[in-house]
DNA sequence: ACTCAATTATGAGCACTCTCAATAATATTG
DNA sequence: CAATATTATTGAGAGTGCTCATAATTGAGT
């Protein structure tokens, strides 16, 4: 007969624990091999289940790396809040590269898992729960970056969210892109700072009378 | 005993037959199916060749959308920057659109195989031949952007090379995520349109005293 | 015509992700 | 404490993409 009446019964707890290990082992093989070299039978292996006990608990392989990175890309994003409070005032620029700084750093800490999340969080199915999380934290970073842009920029509050979403983009094909693979993360970052200053810098009304002609064709690839 | 001496022997046209039969192959069950539909065996029994053959022509089922999506992309882009120079002087806004909607409309076609293409695209090896070449393409329209930037919009000739990467990745985005898969080419276009319209947006120098303070804290996912 | 090395084609088979009918464990009821 | 109903677990197996030892084809040299 169970102990207590209403809190977790025997079943329960049993899931809960089966859930961790299933977690614990995605983890851990994930962050010693990277998401393809790890199948899903090792990882039911290590949590001591069956296969199919690991399919009642994500559908998906693709699911288990998005609950894995989901908690390191929060920390990230948080981090990255914090840290950006403490530098106010030095322009909107240096601003947005403190936030963005451990959230480059977390994505790429293990490249392929970090790529491959933010594809899966893009490209999956968004009513599915934990990717709907993982667009949630995003969104987080999205609303704290359209804040530092609306403080330190001479924008319309309106373009600033529009801007935020911009940087999103930005930081999703710097750190996805396979040609910026062998770029260290302070060139990375360095990237996305261009992008980044290119956009927000001022800029005046452009002229009524363009002059130079536009010359759409080029050679085929040489 | 062949007839022509230099020109391609009967082994070299046997061997172009049936690279052009397996892209044909491919390229009509993609556009009739979706490439998450159609195995690579089927591809192989229309092209009227075993499978190791499909092999020996393809490394990858990812190629081989990459090498039918190349066509089409490449057609789309010289389509746009012939449009955009029918459309001169009327703002960078307008003229980047005009680049933009042909490139849009052919990613959506069959929007599975335009995301996943464009996906293949950057996340795969852009030293395979293919890719190298579908990177090429994409450059064409990076290029094409920024001269459109550079004549229109006041800014650095050298901003404008970045702001045109800012706005590949605002449209990669935008074609690519699960999100806005259900708008219609001109609900993406228009959202685009936005997103370049504010990071093109005419902006003073920002002030040097910031007084809204930043709140970096969200509550969690409702 | 015949030989033979080089090139090209073949498809059985491997590794992997994911499914689902069968089974076991647990809760509920008389 | 059965007997029954509910819920959870299991692993053989289906379906894929891709490989590689083997076989067929080709053309240059005699």
């Amino acid at each position: 007969m169970p102990a207590s009446g209403n809190p977790p019964g025997r079943r329960e707890r049993a899931k809960q624990d089966k859930r961790g290990r299933i977690m614990n082992a995605a983890r851990e093989l994930f962050a010693e091999r990277g998401v393809s070299a790890v199948t899903t039978q090792q990882i039911a292996d290590r949590a001591d289940v069956a296969i199919g006990t690991l399919y009642l608990y994500a559908s998906t392989k693709a699911e288990l790396l998005i609950m894995v990175q989901n908690e390191k890309f929060a920390a990230a994003i948080d981090d990255g809040l914090q840290t950006a409070s403490t530098v106010v005032g030095q322009g909107a620029l240096k601003e947005v590269i403190a936030v963005v700084r451990p959230v480059v750093a977390c994505l790429r800490e293990q490249v392929e898992n970090g790529r491959t999340y933010l594809h899966e969080l893009v490209f999956g199915d968004p009513a599915e729960p934990n990717r709907r999380e993982g667009l949630t934290i995003a969104g987080r970073l999205e609303d704290g970056i359209a804040l530092l842009i609306a403080r330190c920029a001479s924008t319309d509050p309106a373009d600033a969210v529009t801007l935020a979403r911009v940087v999103i983009a930005v930081i999703h094909v710097s750190t996805t892109a396979t040609i910026y693979l062998p770029s260290s993360d302070e060139d990375v970052l360095a990237n996305i700072s261009a992008q980044v200053q290119a956009m927000l810098a001022p800029r005046q009304l452009p002229p009524s009378h363009p002059s130079i002609p536009l010359n759409p064709q080029r050679k085929r690839i040489p």
